[in-house]
DNA sequence: TTCTTCATCTCGAAA
DNA sequence: TTTCGAGGTGAAGAA
């Protein structure tokens, strides 16, 4: 067992296969500095609150952040095996002679243990992320995209309102036709399914009796694409559809 | 730079502060061998595909599964800052001095660049998870609660089927109540909110037009409890509540 | 706080 | 492959 270290300034610390108090230790100096922490090794996991279930024996990846949030990852997929929010308290003791990590969740509900059998490597990193995220191809582009450019839903189409209220909730692009009939406008940045036709007929419905007049509201779902049973639904609903990408 | 490894029979490979040519090569081997990558570091993100965007320079810790599966975390939450399926091809290169690591999504549309201007670590482990994982508290709790004891519905209530098939897709539990109506149950393992509600009602609608009969479908939404909203949409379309926890 | 909806949602199962 | 709904969904924005 080796310790491994350049020392770049206290910035890392990394342990290759620890004696289970050196790797202690090691996490609970991260804990108190608020470092980064990630542990590998042959663990069991354990977890309870708005439910409750285990991991058994497996090599997996522990990751536990300054905030508290700590992760648990196997070796494929994109989720983790197991994990608790941000907020919680952490701490770190050997139990039986083997590393026992701890997490809990915001509220203190939900909690996670993690007991490491065998330990492959123990790091801590001084990190902070202060870069800007920037996304594009979300829903807000096809708004503005519709906003640009209305006749893409339907030609003589004038937005009025975006985010305006009824008492279902906000629909993303209110306006009127070329007739001068209210339409609501549900967006979807991919091919939409049934759920996307259940909301905007709720809206749809929610602003008839908003607007408390005779005069019928129209739907129109505006969206890459859409199944076949959400056409369907629809057809039957007599709320229309409009091909537009977010980009 | 010093590598440091122990050397626990080829399993880890781990070097603090590394030159990115060292570096790569760790790279390299681990995506040849199918190991768990690890790299830390002050690093640039941009990705592409479903939507694009990018990172701006930040200290970041970056996870790459043997399955291809890429995460890029920052020092909080639980969501990865940005990420990549798996299915696709992971590579190593220096570029301009620095370690760069590029891996794409299944089909080849996603892909996700990270630049490493700085490195922390870089660790490679042989790692498998085969461990099972066992969950409780999850809707199929809730399910076999309500059929062991179908009174938590409603009295009288009679199971005859799960999943049954409807033009809508298939019903969580149909059955009958007292006086031998159709009923439709939506189960929710946490509180429902106006989505379930328009699921439920799909499915009532489509079974009352599936049994062609004139008599009423009823439908009960079964939750640990529901939203205001949810509960004014269920009174609108006639629809009944039932309070039931998961476990 | 609760509520509502978006998400580069992910994931699994079934048609 | 596509569709559909669950998820210990998470996260953000508004009331």
């Amino acid at each position: 067992v080796t310790v491994s270290n350049d020392d770049p300034g206290d910035a890392v610390r990394s342990l290759v296969a620890p004696a289970p108090g050196a790797a202690r230790d090691v996490v609970a100096g991260a804990l108190e500095r608020g470092d980064l922490l990630a542990v590998v090794g042959r663990c069991t996991v354990a977890f309870d609150g708005r439910a409750s279930g285990e991991l058994g024996p497996g090599e997996r990846h522990l990751l536990v952040k300054p905030d508290g949030t700590a992760l648990v990852h196997g070796d494929d997929g994109q989720r983790p095996r197991a994990w608790v929010g941000p907020g919680g308290d952490v701490s770190a003791s050997v139990v039986a002679g083997d590393l026992r990590v701890r997490a809990t969740g915001d509220g203190g509900d939900d909690s996670l243990t993690v007991a490491f059998e065998a330990l492959v490597h123990v790091g801590a990193f001084d990190v902070t992320d202060d870069g800007e995220r920037t996304v594009a191809g979300t829903e807000a582009d096809l708004r503005e995209r519709v906003l640009a450019d209305p006749d893409l839903v339907e030609p003589g189409f004038t937005p009025l309102a975006t985010e305006r209220e009824t008492p279902a909730g906000p629909v993303d692009v209110y306006g009127e036709d070329r007739e001068g009939r209210a339409v609501v406008v549900e967006l979807k940045r991919r091919r939409a399914g049934p759920d996307a036709v259940g909301q905007l007929e709720r809206y749809v419905e929610a602003l008839e009796r908003d607007l408390h007049i005779e005069a019928v509201v129209r739907g129109i779902l505006v969206a890459p694409s859409a199944t076949d049973r959400a056409r369907e639904l629809l057809a039957e609903r007599g709320l229309a559809f409009a091909s537009v990408d977010p980009t």
